[in-house]
DNA sequence: CGGCCTGTTGATGCGACTCAATTCAGGTGG
DNA sequence: CCACCTGAATTGAGTCGCATCAACAGGCCG
């Protein structure tokens, strides 16, 4: 096996879909991987085209779209390296739901559709990988759904802040600052608002003393605050 | 084995989950199902509570909701005779994350989680039909995240009216009448929004000529225009 | 240096929620 | 059989959140 194979199949060793397969199936796998790469602002696939398989990414960013006619957008999920995406896209006959852009340079493997389902069906531990990993993606799109229909502006961005101070610090602490993963204007589609909207809020938030924010840094001044603002719903009472 | 199971049994075969099944996995299924019946109005699973298993329906309507503190909720599913619901539940760890409430007298089979799994990695078909299960689900969700952040409640109404149609009548054509499947209170916590909201956007519709509307029985009058309106995005232009 | 993209800030308008009053249907009890 | 109650649906007036439009500042690159 060529050198890059073994390291590649370490890579995929590390994702929670392919956790505990043997040796054998992370080699079928590693067969089967096709190497994609994408320059910032590409088109990894349409709404609507055809789906041929899945993506994970090595390395880079990107963003799974839907837009308006008139140009407006909403983004499902912001990926990065080591996360999978489209492969609900393997399962449902018919079109990809979303399009796939790439917001940096972008280093993927693709997983033909085909061939990655005769080798699900070969591997049990793989197949509820998979199972868990549809799971979890159906769980975060309920609390997206419950955020956007309950919460407004400023909750969801009181609740992505914690969220990404968790995701980089593992804990939530006053004090503790962060780097935003995207540029504003890509949160603010992410959290289903406008780049006007986002700043607004996001000085708002500044002028009440419960963060600090310099250029897409962000520091937790006071985390009780947050969370109250979190939880809060919409149309306060 | 008994009339009843076997009456059973069939039952099971019409449901897409179990679709393409072999006489001995629905036995085993049908060994499995507990009946659980439930009274308008009760709640079937809380959100929170410890995920046991799955359910489908015989005959009823159940909802799934999340509800905000202040006691606004959101419809995710409205689940009809021959659907399942919380099948996600039996695959990620956690509690349920919605709230399950009987809308009419409902009559279900229980199926609990872990007999289930043992089933489940016996059965490759039934496995397929699983992913293929949550995927449509994904799919819906992802429908519902972009209807209710790109489009306004006249297109996410236009649209829900267009679909029941076609759900009833296989076809979209003028003329055509149906009954909503639901009280308006529950159907505006489903697109979103709330009931004078609704009443609201009904009214400027029947007001329009677009469709006819008589105390939950829809007419559709131009089935054009409504999907114009559907299609239309939020603030447009 | 001049364009371009991203982000910020202000003024304005529209959609949708809130609150409140009214009507109507269905179910209950005297 | 009718008065009563409860819950659902409708309608009006008022407010609020957020999108739109527009102007402008800063950083990056050719």
């Amino acid at each position: 096996m060529a050198e890059k194979d073994v390291q590649r199949k370490e890579v995929l060793r590390k994702i929670y879909l392919f956790s505990g397969l043997d040796d054998g199936a992370l080699n079928d796998l590693v067969r089967l991987a096709l190497k994609r790469s994408f320059p910032r602002g590409a088109t990894i696939f349409e709404e609507g085209a055809p789906a041929q398989g899945f993506y994970i990414i090595l390395a880079g960013q990107v963003k799974l779209v839907k837009s308006s006619p008139d140009g407006k957008e909403f983004i499902l999920r912001l990926v990065g390296p080591g996360e999978t995406f489209a492969e609900a896209a393997v399962f449902a006959e018919g079109p990809y739901p979303v399009t796939g852009v790439a917001l940096e340079d972008s280093y993927t493997l693709f997983f033909p559709k085909e061939p990655f389902l005769r080798l699900l069906s070969n591997s049990p531990p793989l197949t509820r990988n998979m199972l868990a990993t549809l799971s979890r993606l159906l769980f975060h799109l309920t609390r997206q759904l419950e955020d956007l229909s309950l919460k407004e502006v400023s909750a969801r961005l009181a609740q992505y802040i914690l969220e990404q101070c968790l995701k980089q610090h593992g804990r939530i602490a006053p004090d503790l600052t962060f780097e935003l993963p995207t540029a504003k204007t890509q949160l603010a589609a992410y959290l289903g608002t406008i780049g006007e909207t986002l700043s607004r809020t996001l000085a708002r938030l500044k002028a009440s003393g419960v963060i600090d924010e310099d250029k897409g840094r962000i520091t937790i001044n006071n985390p009780a605050i947050l969370e109250n603002l979190a939880g809060g719903s919409k149309y306060h009472k």
